[in-house]
DNA sequence: ACACTGACCACTG
DNA sequence: CCAGTGGCCAGTG
C-alpha cells in the first residue's frame, strides 16, 4: 500500500492514545490540519488490521460510539478490548466518553 | 475515465 | 430536532 505521509500521521497519533482514554476520527483529522478528512482516518484505520496490538478500538466517533466494532476480529472484541482498560460501554457507546476523550488538540497542545 | 462508497463531521433550514 | 448537503480523497468495479 502507498504510504501517505496522512496515513503514518494518524497512526502515530492513535499511538499515543493513552491507556484508558479514547479519542474521535474528527479530533484526529482536526489535529492534522485535515479538518474534513475524518473520513480518511477511518480508512487508515481500516488498513491496520493487520498491525498488531494497534488500538484502533480507542478511536470512536464524535458521538463515543463504536462505530468501528463490526471491522474487528469479533464483533464484541472493541468493547472488550476498551472494557480491560476501564473504558465502560453500554449500548456500543462509550458511558463516560467525555471524561475520558482524549483531544489531541489539548493533549499535544499544539 | 466515471461513479459510487466509506470505521466522519459540521453547517443549514 | 431531523433531513439534507457539501467537503474530504483513496479504493473499487
Amino acid at each position: 500500500m502507498k504510504t501517505t505521509n496522512f496515513n503514518n500521521d494518524v497512526i502515530e497519533l492513535v499511538w499515543l492514545i493513552p491507556k484508558g482514554r479514547v479519542t474521535s476520527y474528527g479530533a484526529i483529522a482536526n489535529y492534522l490540519g485535515a479538518k474534513k478528512s475524518s473520513r480518511m482516518v477511518g480508512w487508515v484505520l481500516n488498513s491496520t488490521f493487520n498491525i498488531p496490538s494497534f488500538p484502533a478500538y480507542r478511536v470512536v466517533n464524535r458521538f463515543g460510539l463504536l462505530s468501528g466494532k463490526s471491522h474487528f476480529s469479533s464483533i464484541t472484541k472493541m468493547e472488550e478490548l476498551l472494557l480491560i482498560e476501564g473504558v465502560e460501554v453500554e449500548n456500543d457507546i462509550v458511558v463516560n466518553f467525555k471524561e475520558i476523550f482524549w483531544d489531541p488538540m489539548i493533549e499535544l497542545k499544539l
